[in-house]
DNA sequence: CCCAGAGATTTTGTATACACTTCGCGCAAG
DNA sequence: CTTGCGCGAAGTGTATACAAAATCTCTGGG
């Protein structure tokens, strides 16, 4: 049984996790979840700062615990340590956005290049099943639901090349990306990305890694491009009126 | 002053960090470095337990500060965390060591595809002082310099592309590779290595991009190929004998 | 001689306490 | 009325204390 590398507590994306937001793991990968949960579906906006002993009285749990779960979460970059200040939900500047965006393409490029190649009959049935979901999720107007579905997309496909750590660092650029795509509102329609989904999904279908590599960098590339990703309105726009969006 | 997303305390690849390892930064930085490059330097075998008082002691500081810095190195990958029995250094399993090699070869060979085109000649100058440098450290048969150097390289080629979650993801992955790499003792000599980084380099004065990433992608299978990932000795073995290296 | 189990010891996990820094408010001077 | 200073409140950073879990050891039985 190759002993996996480590649990790492990585909440988003449901498809990967058997048990959802209520999580009765560690206390600590308790609040790790619930505060991604709360960032991802922005019922913390980008810039709000997260004080301890108010998260700790929350969870009941003491400062101890709450710090623990703060750290981790800088580490995925939702939220910001500033030393001696506190910690923040993060304000992911426009740079940091089209760098995101920059490796997403790179990586996800190639992971789909890879895998049209090599994708097997049940996997392709796995991802026509996923797509039926995110049709209905769109159709039904489900927006935490289809928000949820197409990020899944992504991770979905990171698994399927079997390699662990890939997939994790998908997962990880995507809690940065739904962040930022709160963040920067984008104009990019569900429909849109969706409709883009299926052609990469057809792709892979013909076994045509040109094509598939292609269309994913594409798909990457319009959502971002739909991002109001304005280099006149830095960061501190966004942190000013937290209330714009919902 | 487009403000940099978070300081992260990434400690290993010097050229990054102006200041090296005695590091003066708050004290859980310290500790992570401190660490980061005993195991680096293979004074820690992976394996190791890391008892958290005997830690605090060595540091004179108290035990919250170690916890954070080995929830910190476990997020790294260097040290694994099991719950309710202590840190670990991280034993990376084969099927890991294959995974993130796979994952390098897709994001540095993108990196360089990309970087062919766009590199400067003040950036081609250096990359031409790095890799004397590692012909230096070669021919001096100074062992831990040119580990660090040869490693640098990547992180070195990351930081052209002018994107930082790319470099960050590179040392990310790098440190891991050089944990995998004292784990599975290397037969890929160091000469090799460093010929192989002058034909990159080579590729990249061409700006021929297509040479640059297969070199690139052949280094690293190289790399990989050389390492003693024998499917029949899994993690235990190296487990089983920490002390063998020092 | 080997194995199993209860108690002791070590070590982790969490809570609490305290020092130091930062932030906000008020007061006084210009 | 504005501006600078200082004091008080709030919050973070670190240390310590205590409880729970795991490991080790020693003893008794098979």
């Amino acid at each position: 049984m190759s002993s996996r590398a480590a649990p790492s507590t990585r909440p988003v994306s449901a498809s990967a996790a058997p048990r959802a937001a209520g999580g009765q793991g560690s206390s600590t990968a308790r609040i790790v979840t619930s505060i991604t949960m709360a960032i991802v579906e922005r019922r913390l906006a980008p810039g709000t700062k997260l004080v301890e002993q108010q998260i700790a009285d929350v969870f009941s749990v003491s400062r101890t615990v709450v710090r623990q779960a703060l750290n981790q979460l800088s580490r995925d970059r939702l939220v910001t340590l500033e030393p001696a200040r506190g910690a923040f939900v993060a304000t992911p500047s426009v740079e940091e956005a089209r760098q995101v965006f920059e490796v997403r393409r790179m990586v996800e490029g190639s992971l789909v290049r890879q895998l049209a190649s090599r994708i097997t009959d049940v996997q392709l049935a796995q991802l026509r099943a996923h797509l039926q979901e995110e049709r209905a999720a769109v159709a039904r107007s489900d927006v935490s639901g289809r928000t949820r579905l197409l990020a899944d997309f992504h991770v979905v496909l990171a698994r399927m090349q079997g390699n662990e750590v890939l997939a994790e660092l998908v997962a990880d650029l995507l809690s940065r990306s739904q962040l930022i795509a709160l963040m920067y509102q984008s104009s990019h329609s569900a429909e849109h990305s969706q409709a883009e989904h299926e052609e990469i999904v057809a792709a892979l279908e013909r076994h045509d890694a040109r094509a598939a590599a292609r269309l994913t960098e594409q798909h990457l590339a319009s959502v971002e491009l739909n991002l109001r990703l304005d280099p006149r309105a830095p960061d501190l726009a966004a942190i000013l009126k937290p209330q714009a969006g919902d």
